[in-house]
Order: structure tokens, then sequence, then C-alpha cells
DNA sequence: GTTCCGCATGAATCGATAG
DNA sequence: ACTATCGATTCATGCGGAA
């Protein structure tokens, strides 16, 4: 059995990164505060203060990412004066003079955004995960994620997430049902750089800043069972949640004691059901 | 009936549009050369030369679209040295020095993108669509581009053709056939920033940079009939066919001079039935 | 067990109002 | 003129309860 470490830190984690070590983690997957939102939390930053703010950040992370990591950057630029803004791609140049390789673009459609009507523009429904990585050379599973579907389905419902089609299977005797019973035999196919995820409704029990399945298919993707992977903006914990289900070490930082303690409490659950020897310590469990 | 114009130049775009009136154009719609794509046409810009050469164009481009009129921009970043190439997001910073706001980012999800397989990287099945205006007081008209079926059956069963809808309808008993008859007369909504559309396969001779739908929905969004739409990088001419089409007159300019003569002789052809008088003049028949 | 209906709930944005 | 707050708008999703 093996030993998943799951550290949860109440802090800043522009000051708590500091205290990890350098090429220790395997994957960063984040979605921090955006531009002038959760107010109060890390003080409402400002669209044009957000790169000057993110900047010190980036780069611990860059000093905590083993080379062969991955760095997940979960962002969406804000409407300001009726433009976008642009901070976002300021921010990819100036973490590129930092030394971060901006590898890639995904593009996370979100198929329930959020409502509402305007003269001028339409609702917002895709957000940006921005992947950087510190060399060309980087770990990735692409047979983790591959997606289980054959011909009629590839052409057709290429936009259904792989829980949409979990769910649908259980219709018991609607033809639709019986169909994707079908395809789940035929071959598996790699997905494209779009993920189609509805926002998780706050029915459930927590509500989450990105539902379970955006940082379970990139830590699929980019980690292997035993790795680490940390979110310093960890919110309500989605990610180090994920992460302990999925057998990968976890680290948590996030500067809220409410979240803390609610994390830390779930924490606390998932460690006693999973491990059966004591606690790997941080730095120990590494490959 | 109206007078609808359909002018096809061959020139290059840096040049010709100089010869446009300031303030006529309504929409500009345009997929111009990828960087380091279409060699010998464009002579196959480098990706560091492109904001460069990219700029006196944009610069003319603002100064023949109208206060209220939009640009819509086709473009996609390549992959440079196993990275994502920043002469996109540059080229946006640089718009916006020259006057240009840019208000929305547009997502074209190409739901069959190229196929391929590569150790680090997933196939790219999106494309940005860059909205850019002179002022933040552009014509739109939302209720042109309104889609039925705001729910389930939107996104899971729009790809479906009728006769499958027939079928499965026809499944007595089924709670499939049962929800198509309701989705069928729900009331429409508006649409997001996402487009979902397919890339057309060959089915004409030359292979077109994008499918018809996509400046269909923009032509139908932001101008309205006897409007003036450009496309400064014609290539086979989808936008100007689909202006045509749609009561609009249109302006396309193309370097090349094979692409030239196949545009405008589909141009002739459809100029005969459309027109019932002689061709309006381009600068006389504006709003 | 399944389907249908009603309801609450959002990483939003604009325009008006108030200091 | 410039910033802060507030109401109106809008729809995909999941849940509970009823047929």
């Amino acid at each position: 059995m093996k030993k998943i470490s799951t550290k949860i830190i109440l802090g800043d984690c522009k000051e708590v990164l500091k205290s990890l070590d350098e090429n220790s983690i395997d994957l960063i997957v984040t979605s921090p505060p955006y531009a002038d939102s959760r107010n109060g939390t890390y003080g409402g930053i400002k669209p044009d203060h957000y790169v000057g703010w993110f900047l010190p950040i980036s780069k611990e992370l860059l000093r905590v990412l083993k080379p062969d990591g991955t760095f997940i950057l979960n962002i969406k630029e804000k409407v300001v004066n009726g433009e976008r803004h642009t901070y976002v791609i300021e921010l990819i140049l100036e973490m590129r003079k930092q030394g971060w390789l901006w590898t890639e673009e995904f593009m996370w459609h979100k198929k329930n955004c959020y409502p509402g009507k305007w003269p001028n523009r339409f609702r917002d429904s895709w957000e940006r995960l921005l992947q950087f990585n510190k060399s060309k050379k980087f770990n990735m599973y692409q047979e983790e994620v591959m997606i289980p579907m054959g011909d009629w389905a590839k052409r057709r419902l290429s936009n259904l997430s792989e829980t949409d089609m979990v769910r649908d299977t259980s219709k018991v005797g609607s033809g639709f049902g019986k169909k994707v019973a079908n395809w789940l035999n035929k071959d598996k196919v790699y997905p494209t750089n779009v993920l189609h995820i509805a926002t998780e409704c706050s029915n459930r029990n927590h509500s989450a800043v990105f539902p379970e399945a955006l940082p379970e298919w990139f830590i699929k993707l980019f980690t292997k069972e035993g790795d680490w992977v940390l979110d310093p903006f960890m919110g309500s914990g989605t990610t180090t949640r994920v992460a302990n289900r999925l057998k990968r070490n976890s680290i948590g930082i996030d500067i809220s004691k409410d979240y803390y303690q609610m994390v830390k409490e779930d924490a606390d659950n998932y460690k006693d059901t999973l491990l059966f020897e004591k606690q790997a310590q941080y730095g120990k469990n590494r490959k």
C-alpha cells in the first residue's frame, strides 16, 4: 500500500512556497482568484495590478516544480470598461521572461456558463487552461485520459464528458443509453485540447472553484501514482481531494482560514481511510 | 430589389486597402495566412515577423471600418520549438496601441479537427476569433443568431440529423423519443461566445480557410442587409460568397492570381442571379 | 424504476445611481 | 470625472418531489 500524503497549509502562498523544496513537485494545477473577484480574500486584486501580484508567486512555482513537471493555470480575463483586459496575455509574456515555457493552451468550455444578456456581448462560456513547463521534455501520460468512443459517438457526441456518458448509460431502456453501451466497447481515442465540462452547481456539498473533472484530467495526464501535486490557491480543496482519490501526494495552500479548516477536516477523513501506514513525510517519498 | 455589389480585387491588401474610403466598411472578417504557412503566397511570414507584417494592414483596416463596425480576426498561434508562439497575443497588445478596442475573444471549437498524434501534445481543436472595434458602441443584431433548444438537447444531440431524430422518435415507449418531441417545441436562446462548427471537408475544389458557417454567423450578428463586408485575405472567397447570399455588399482582396480568378468567376455567376439592376458602385450604396 | 416539473444557484456584465 | 454599489437580465445543471 502506497503512503499518500495530503498536506494542507494555511498562509499566503507567496510566502509558504518558499518553504517547499526546489524541484519537488510534479504538477501544479490551480485556479487563482481572478482579478477584482473574491474581494477581501486576497484584497481584491485590481486588473492593472494582477501581473505584478502574480509574478513573485509564479517565480516560486518555477522553483519548486520538477524539471519534467507541468504547471496548469486556470484563468480568464474580466471585461473592464467594455474591453477584455490584457492582464492574462501580459502575464504569459512576463512568465516567459521568468523562464517558463508556454507549452500549450487548453480550452475549458463551460457547458453551463453564467446567464445574462447585454447589448454588446454574449455569455462567456470558456476559460483558459494555460500549460507552462520548465523544459520541453516533460512527463505526459496520454493513454490515461483517452476517451472511450467509437466512430458513431466520436462524430456526434464528442462534446460529452466521461461522466456524462456514464450517467446517460444508466438510463436503462432508452435508445440513447443502449447506444452509449455500444460505444463503450469501441476503441479509445485521444482527446483534443478542448475540455467540455460543466461547472458544478452548489446543489452539491461544496461549491468548488472548478469541477473535479478538471484537476482529475490533468492529474491523470501529467502525473502517476505517488507523484506530488500542488495547488497554491486551494480554495475548497478540489485539487487535493482528487489527488488523494487518485493516489497522488498533494499540497494545498490557502490564505483563508475558513477554507483551510474545512479542507483540513476533509483531508483528515480520507487520510484515515486510505493510509495503512503512518503518513509519508513530504520530501521523503519522491521518485 | 436591393443592389448587391461584390468586388473582387487582386493585389496586396496592404496597398489595396489604401484605395478604400475611410469609415466605409461595416464588418471585416478574415483569416489571414498564419505564420510560416501558405508559403510563396505572402512569402511565408516568419512567426517573429508576424506582428510587424500585420500592423500596417490593421492600421488600414482601422481606417476603412465604420465607427460602429466590427473586425473579426480568425487566428491561431503555431507551435514553434515546442512552445506556443506569442505573436498573436503580442499582436493584440500592439493593435490596442493603434487604437483598436479588444472587445471580445470568441472561441471556434473545430468539432472535427485535424488528426494526428504527438508525444507531448494533443490535437489542436480550437482557434481564436478576436473581436476588435473602433468604439464601444457598435452594431450587434443578437436576435439574428439565436439558437433553438436551450436545454439537454442543444449540447447532446445538436449533431443528430433529422432522420436520426425521426428514427429514434419512432421507438415506441423509449424515453429517448419522448424527449426529442419536447425539444422541438422549445424557445430559442442566445448563443455563447463559443462556436461549435466543423471544418469543411474539401467539398469544393479548393479547401476553404474556414467553413461558411463561420463568416455567416458574424455577418448575421454584426451587419444587416445592404451593409458592406470586407475580407482582405479572401482566399477561396468564402466570406464574399456568404455575404452575397445574405444580401450584403462585399469586397474581397487577395494577392494570389489563382484565387482572384476563381473567386471572380464565381462572383460573376451569382451577380447574375441576384441582381436585377446594374451593379451598385462601391461607395454609393452605403447607409 | 423512470420521467417530468419546479426551484435554487452561479469566476458575469451593463447601466444607473450615489458619494 | 472617477470609483463603489446595486438591480436587472438570463439559462444549464442538479436536486427533490410528484405522477
